[in-house]
DNA sequence: TACCAGGCATAGG
DNA sequence: CCTATGCATGGT
């Protein structure tokens, strides 16, 4: 990988298996926008990105070489050989040589921690457009401008100060008392969404399950997609049909009884180990796109 | 109108 | 450990 700086504009050559679309619209980051065919707008970091690909080059913009280095280098996780991992999936599972080869682009964002544990805490039974929706009521609530029409996502500090009916106001619905417990968590030190990066898996998901409204699945999507703990395996809806479909049913398809999550953790697990988390990522996707069974 | 959406808490086997 | 049900809200 080689980058160079110049018109706070940063352009990146040299990357392999690194698409933006795959990478982006995979479920795992929702403040983005798709402005054009392979470039997007971003909100993270308190800043607002434009990113595309110009033939083989990622072009970053607004960019300095400081902020590449220290914030987008790690968020898109460039410095992870990607190649690598998709050949050791690919050769253990004819499944995942199927998904991985059908978007061998995907990457796993390093998102923000506590952003990325309310989201998760907001996705449960709500479609991706009434998510994104939600997060931009409480992001143009309470969160700081970065400009017109533009907000970051609040603070723990922010979101402390608001009420339960600000946050009904702002579409929370049920969600709203889960989200000022985990506020109220991290606020008072009692969860410190650092520290879980470098403990134990299973020890960092029983943290996150001890606040309300956080379960298995999305405890497991805030491990994977912001606290680099890549042997976890999401399972949602869509990846568990895939499962169910390609490692459970018998050979009448429809007779086979539903897998539980555990069946299906434990049979991750032994087939993907420390790579459960990008198998997951390249099911998922495959599972949208395909629409199998059902 | 009724039913669903990347789950979770709760009550009951 | 597993299963059934309610849940705010917006969209078909």
């Amino acid at each position: 990988m080689e980058y160079e700086a110049s018109n706070n504009t940063v352009r990146v050559t040299g990357i392999s298996s690194f698409d933006l679309g795959q990478t982006l619209e995979c479920g795992q980051c929702f403040r983005f926008t798709k402005d054009d065919e392979n470039s997007y707008t971003i909100i993270a970091y308190g800043r607002v990105l434009h990113v595309a690909f110009d033939k083989d080059t990622f072009v970053l913009h607004p960019c300095t070489l400081e902020e590449f280095e220290n914030i987008w280098m790690d968020y898109f996780d460039l410095n992870t050989d990607y190649e690598e991992i998709r050949e050791r999936l690919s050769a253990s599972d004819p499944v995942l040589k199927e998904a991985a080869a059908f978007a061998p682009g995907i990457r796993i964002l390093n998102q923000e921690p506590w952003e990325c544990m309310i989201s998760f805490i907001i996705s449960q039974n709500k479609n991706i457009p009434g998510i994104q929706q939600i997060i931009k009521n409480i992001s143009e609530r309470y969160g700081d401008r970065i400009r017109d029409g533009i907000y970051a996502f609040p603070t723990p500090e922010q979101l402390g100060r608001a009420t339960k009916e600000d946050l009904r106001a702002c579409k929370t619905g049920f969600r709203d008392k889960y989200i000022m417990a985990a506020t109220e968590a991290v606020l008072s030190g009692r969860i410190s969404l650092d520290e879980l990066i470098s403990i134990d898996t299973d020890e960092a998901r029983k943290l996150l399950m001890s606040i309300p409204g956080i379960g298995v699945k999305v405890s497991d999507c805030v491990l994977l997609y912001s606290l680099r703990h890549r042997d976890v395996f999401p399972t949602d809806v869509w990846v568990r049909r895939i499962m169910q479909y390609f490692y459970f049913s018998g050979a009448e398809k429809n007779d086979a009884k539903e897998a539980s999550i555990n069946e299906i953790h434990t049979l991750a697990s032994s087939k993907f180990g420390n790579n459960s988390g990008l198998a997951q990522q390249y099911l998922f996707h495959y599972a949208r796109k395909l629409k199998i069974g059902l």
